[in-house]
DNA sequence: TTGTACGCGTTATCAT
DNA sequence: ATGATAACGCGTACAA
């Protein structure tokens, strides 16, 4: 691997010279500068990051922590992140951490490790303090880590209620919650919040049908089997796509008719979900602005680790996309 | 941070005795190795992995190229390849490449700059020759890259067959391609190679509807609604199961039934679209297989990086789900 | 069994 | 405007 000083030696000059062009340092003229790049194009040099980093210098890279990519909607935020950061000269390390705790500290311990510039995290089974002490610049998705830590996430509490807003407005009155209802206290709770208070204001009863979100698609399948068979539902609030998607299998299998009987929306509205799932409707989570804010709230804290946050809570609007899952026929 | 030189002190030894200990190398007695574990525990010691890659040391990093997790199958299958190296005791940079050229050169120069150990890459794009340049250990998916790089696929040929196939079986006679048709010779184009020679030894006319890949959904239902409605389909053997998925929303809204006046079937069978398209009908990818077998073959070219090959493809079993989308009424 | 000393490739400090 | 030199933290011949 051609190094500094081959460049230097090309170049009739000394490493410290050629160090200076590259990172823009100091005084060089520019007779030298210019034999300076010829003499790297013609060999094309590559710095060493290894030695960089080595001298403090910056890794441009970036931790990303998500559950799993396999997911169609962490896929699509995880995938506009990463171009985010490449834009902006970094590179994605990606660590799913699936529901395991242990993975998930590893990862953080490689990271530090690692020296990665910060980390975006949007997984959800870590203590705090485990992520205060790596000491990294960290920004988080949906999720409570520190004090000083900003949270981006989308307005879930009102994306709660306009699921059920117009479930209500479509006639349905039986309206179930059906899907992840953890009380962590975290963001995505608030979807059930959201659809709790509105069911309220409407003068209804909240109905709740917890599913585990880890579980496989079979055991969630019989929950909502189980639920629409036995009770008296005619509208569902799921709290993702996924869970809706399989209310709306279930609903077939019972001969029930959506949107007719039943209607059903969903959450999060990834591309994927609108390609598979067109009848589907859902709240749609703005990911090209969620992927945009987490970035630049990364880079600003990179550059001021130590300044203290003048913001830490980034609520971004959802929108409702109507489809035929929850129109009045 | 705490560096080995300071771990050495709280343990009344040398860096070297320290360093020897975290690498198993020479003999160490048992006292001291207990003392220096003690030390290193108590310090929370982490390597600096910069300084251990400047003396040649593996990074542990492994750069992953493909097109974009938010597509539902290489979600998946990045998903499952980041699992398996991270048992192997790596770390997983990700690069959507999308279908820049400009974007993957990028990354192929910083993965080299970031000394990672190996590549696995599964993306369509670049020079081949700009992969060979790298003189990483590399692997590829689906794609051929160069002579000494092993390719992994699953057997598209035989799913192009198969699922022509099972539309035979169930009544179609006028059965169509639809989707990425490329002619560059990659694994993949090897589907609609299956397709044609089953069409042959059917007896039937093959008839192809090329659309590009890259091409917003909107683009596409247009090129599909404009066949639908233009010529005499009762079978579509799709390019993937995006494209299947777009064919099913298209035919709803020309009022074809399916499975009765048309039968569709998709590929690559990704999880989620097995949750939100059940009734689709597709061959499957061994995606954990295809995940365990590059991971394998990647860490054996990163122990031997300079041993020939033994063996430069390897194909791995489809399967086809059935489904209704496919099935004889 | 353990320690000393040098080098990995780069950048920062101090000269010139 | 440019160069010599020390340092970053760790691994490894070589010495003891």
């Amino acid at each position: 691997m051609t190094k500094l000083i081959d460049v230097a030696r090309k170049a009739g000059c000394s490493p410290t010279t050629v160090s200076r062009v590259i990172n823009n340092y100091g005084y060089i003229s520019e007779k030298t500068r210019k034999k300076v790049f010829q003499a790297m194009a013609e060999l094309h040099y590559q710095p060493n990051s290894a030695a960089r980093s080595l001298q403090g210098k910056k890794t441009q890279l970036v931790g990303l922590i998500f559950p799993t990519v396999s997911n169609p909607f962490f896929g699509e935020l995880v995938s506009k992140i990463e171009n985010q950061l490449f834009t902006a000269g970094y590179k994605t390390i990606l660590c799913n951490a699936e529901e395991k705790i242990e993975k998930e500290r590893s990862y953080l311990q490689m990271l530090t490790a690692n020296k990665v510039d910060g980390i975006i995290a949007g997984a959800h089974n870590l203590e705090i303090a485990e992520y205060q002490e790596t000491g990294l610049p960290i920004v988080s998705f949906d999720r409570k880590l520190s004090d000083n830590i900003p949270i981006v996430s989308s307005d879930n509490y009102l994306g709660g209620e306009l699921a059920t807003q117009e479930l209500y407005d479509n006639g349905a009155r039986k309206i179930y919650f059906v899907g992840t209802a953890t009380v962590t206290g975290q963001p995505t709770d608030r979807r059930l919040q959201g659809y709790k208070n509105k069911i309220k204001q409407l003068g209804l009863e909240p109905r709740v049908q917890p599913i585990s979100s880890g579980e496989k698609a079979e055991i969630k399948e019989m929950a909502i089997q189980n639920l629409l068979s036995t009770k008296v539902v005619d509208g569902i609030v799921a709290s993702d796509d996924l869970t809706a998607s399989l209310c709306l299998t279930v609903a077939e299998r019972l001969s029930l008719s959506v949107p007719q009987d039943l209607k059903i929306i969903g959450f999060d509205g990834s591309q994927v979900v609108r390609t598979l799932r067109p009848d589907l409707s859902t709240i749609v989570q703005p990911t090209q602005a969620i992927a945009q804010l987490l970035v630049k709230l990364l880079e600003e804290r990179i550059a001021h680790p130590h300044e203290p946050l003048t913001q830490d809570t980034y609520t971004l609007p959802v929108e409702l996309l109507r489809r035929k899952s929850s129109s009045h026929q």
